[in-house]
DNA sequence: CGTCGCATTGATATCGCTCAAATCCGGTGG
DNA sequence: CCACCGGATTTGAGCGATATCAATGCGACG
C-alpha cells in the first residue's frame, strides 16, 4: 500500500487522522480550519446539485494536498469523504498562513509546491482532451516519462492508470497491447517504454 | 475580442508584447526570465518527442498566467508559441520572486491566485473524466454555474466551450438540444440554465 | 483452499467523431 | 443598401472507437 509522508516542509504543522471508508474529512459550510495532505487512500471532494445529484469536484490521490483553498476561504465550499480507508494529515490553515507570511523562504517553497501541481494538472487536462486512447497513452509517456527512451512507471495499478487517463481498464489493456504489437511501446517489469 | 488586463497585483511588473500567429514566446532550454499573462489570443506550450512529434502540454487561454514554473526553474522546459495573434504580458521572474519574499501580503495573494487556478483545473479534470457528453455539460453547470438555478455563461463561443469539454462542437450542440428537449436545461440569451 | 482484486481477452452495443450541408449572423466593401 | 464572406450554429447519415457485459487466469492473502 502506498504511504506518502507529509512533505518535510510542513511535517511539524500536521497531525494525522485515520478514516474508515465513507468517513467525513470536512463538510460544506463548516469553518475552513485545515488544509490536508492525503497519506494514503482516496478522498472525494464533492457537492450536491439542486436535485441532490452528487458532483465530484476532485478525487484526491495519495501524496497530494487538497483543500488548499481553505487558506483563503472562511468556509469549505464542498464536502470531503473517504472513498476508501484513508489517512490524512491535517495542517492548520492559520498556522500555515502565519508561516507563509513570516518566513519568505517557506513562502517560496509553498508557491513552488502549488505551481508544480498546476503544471502537472495542465498536462493532464491536455491529455484528457485527446480523442484516442493511443494518443493519451503516448502523451503520458512523452510528458511524464523519464530518460531516453522515455520510460514511465505507473504509480499504482493499471486500473488506476486507466482512470487517470479517462479510460476503462479494458480499453487501456487493449491499447497497450495494440501499441506493443505495433512496436511503438515496450513493457518491461512494470515500466512502459516509448519507442519511436 | 476578449481583452484581459493583467491583474492589478502585478500590473507594475509587466510589460506587454504583441505576437503574430506562430510567434515564439520562449524556447525550450533558454533562461526562464519571465512569467507570462495572456491578455488575448492563444498560446501553446509544447515539447517534441524523440520522433519529432509535437506534444502540447498546455493551451493557455486569455486571462490566464502561464509558465509560472519559471519562478522556480533555471530554464524553460518547453516551447511557447502563439496559435493566434496574441498579446502577452511578461513579468520578470526575478522581480516577482523578489516581491514574494519581501512582501508577505503579496505572497499570500500570489498563493491565492495559483491556488484558485488549481481548484478550477481539478474540477475540469474531473469533468473530462466523465464518459458522456451530457454528464460533462451538467457537471460544468453545477460546478461553474452562478445563482439558483445554476446559470452558466460561456466565455466565448460554443465551439470553444466544446473544446474545453473535450467534445466536438457537433456533439455539444446535439447534447444541448437533447438536454433542452428533456427539460433538464434551458437556454436564454446566451446563458445555460440547469433545471432539475 | 477460498476469496478478492488485478490483468487479460472476447462479443456486442452505443455514443461521439467524421464528413456533409443548410442557415444565420456580423462585418466589409462596392 | 445590398452582395458577399467567414465563422458560428445547427442538423443529418454512417462509421468506428470505446464502453459495457462477460468470462478466465493469476497472485496475494487470510
Amino acid at each position: 500500500m502506498p504511504e506518502a509522508d507529509c512533505p518535510a516542509l510542513i511535517a511539524d504543522l500536521a497531525s494525522s487522522r485515520e478514516l474508515p471508508r465513507g468517513g467525513t474529512v470536512f463538510r460544506l459550510g463548516t469553518r475552513a480550519r485545515h488544509v490536508y495532505f492525503l497519506q494514503h487512500g482516496r478522498v472525494l471532494l464533492h457537492r450536491f446539485g439542486p436535485g441532490g445529484e452528487e458532483v465530484v469536484i476532485h478525487a484526491a490521490a495519495a501524496g497530494e494536498f487538497f483543500a488548499e483553498a481553505s487558506l483563503h476561504s472562511e468556509r469549505y465550499h464542498c464536502t470531503a469523504t473517504a472513498a476508501q480507508p484513508s489517512r490524512v494529515a491535517a495542517i492548520e490553515s492559520a498556522a500555515l498562513r502565519q508561516r507563509i507570511q513570516a518566513d519568505p523562504a517557506f513562502a517560496m517553497q509553498w508557491v513552488e509546491t502549488v505551481s508544480r501541481q498546476l503544471r502537472r494538472l495542465r498536462a493532464r487536462v491536455e491529455r484528457l482532451s485527446l480523442r484516442s486512447a493511443a494518443e493519451r497513452v503516448q502523451h503520458l509517456l512523452l510528458t511524464e516519462g523519464q530518460g531516453t527512451p522515455p520510460a514511465y512507471t505507473p504509480g499504482g495499478t493499471l486500473r488506476n492508470l486507466a482512470a487517470e487517463l479517462g479510460l476503462t481498464h479494458e480499453a487501456l489493456y487493449r491499447t497497450l497491447s495494440a501499441l506493443e504489437r505495433q512496436g511503438r511501446i515496450a513493457r518491461r517489469d512494470g515500466r512502459i517504454l516509448h519507442l519511436g
